[in-house]
DNA sequence: AAAGGAACCAACCGCTGCTAG
DNA sequence: TCTAGCAGCGGTTGGTTCCTT
């Protein structure tokens, strides 16, 4: 069943090597009009003497219309040397990042550039993963600035609402005194109980439920004494 | 100008995981 | 539950182009 052997070399009836621009127009074509996916069946419709295997690696490397053409440019290869050093090898999952590239390119492009760098490219991606945590720490403290920030919204929020609660005195002295670890705090949340006249049980409630899951929430750090108004850091959902 | 090596890139291979029967 | 078929992934190969001597 095998023909002729070579590069281009047709072997039990598929043909191999470089791909032809006829080739190249019938895939298109087919794929323009049935959709990709299911290769084996364009391999077998598209009238192309190639497998299943060879017609997506052409067009998923070479065919589609989104790839994007030309050299990768210094912020990609930002983008790819931060992204192995966070997942390694995992080519597919660094070039979901980089749009228009593949991961075939973007392999190429490792093996070429960084490969037989070795040590080079070693530090640096020891230098990209204490960078990544760096931000990643940053990224968390700054999350847990706006959410306090936002907590303290919410406080608010729901203590103006308190106001009008049928229970909202007796309530209130008991947030007081939960959520206050200083006189200060106290103050300023007995001040914020009487400053807003808004009514909306639900939301009341509903808020007073996140506060006491939060309350429950709260890791070792803030366990061992009453939770102090910034140390309500848990999200509202 | 020619030869040799390096770099680049398209394509293949083997393996794995998923899914339908 | 098992199995076959398929899609997708990473590693590797080999042809072509570019650069250096």
């Amino acid at each position: 069943m095998a023909g002729y052997l070579g590069w281009g070399m047709i072997e039990e009836g598929w043909r191999k090597g470089p791909w032809t621009a006829e080739e190249d127009k019938l895939l298109i074509e087919y794929v323009g009009l049935h959709g990709d996916g299911r290769w084996n069946s364009v391999a077998r419709f598209a009238g192309l003497r190639r497998n299943g295997k060879s017609c997506r690696l052409r067009w998923v490397n070479y065919l589609r219309p989104d790839l994007k053409r030309g050299q990768i440019t210094p912020h990609e290869e930002n983008i790819i040397l931060e992204l192995h050093a966070r997942w390694g090898n995992r080519w597919s999952t660094i070039a979901q990042s980089l749009p228009g590239r593949t991961d075939n390119e973007i392999k190429n492009y490792w093996r070429t550039h960084f490969k037989k760098k070795g040590k080079a490219a070693s530090e640096h991606a020891e230098k990209s993963k204490t960078r990544i945590l760096r931000q990643q720490q940053l990224q968390l403290q700054k999350q847990q600035l706006q959410q306090q920030q936002q907590n303290q919204i919410d406080m608010k929020n729901i203590m103006s609402l308190l106001d009008e609660s049928e229970h909202r005195a007796q309530v209130r002295q008991e947030m007081v005194s939960m959520y206050s670890n200083s006189s200060e705090e106290q103050c300023l949340l007995s001040s914020m109980l009487n400053s807003e006249e808004t009514l909306n049980d639900d939301i009341l409630w509903g808020g007073l439920w996140n506060l006491d899951d939060n309350h429950a929430n709260m890791d070792a750090t803030c366990a061992t004494s009453k939770p102090s108004l910034p140390s309500l850091l848990t999200p509202f959902y």
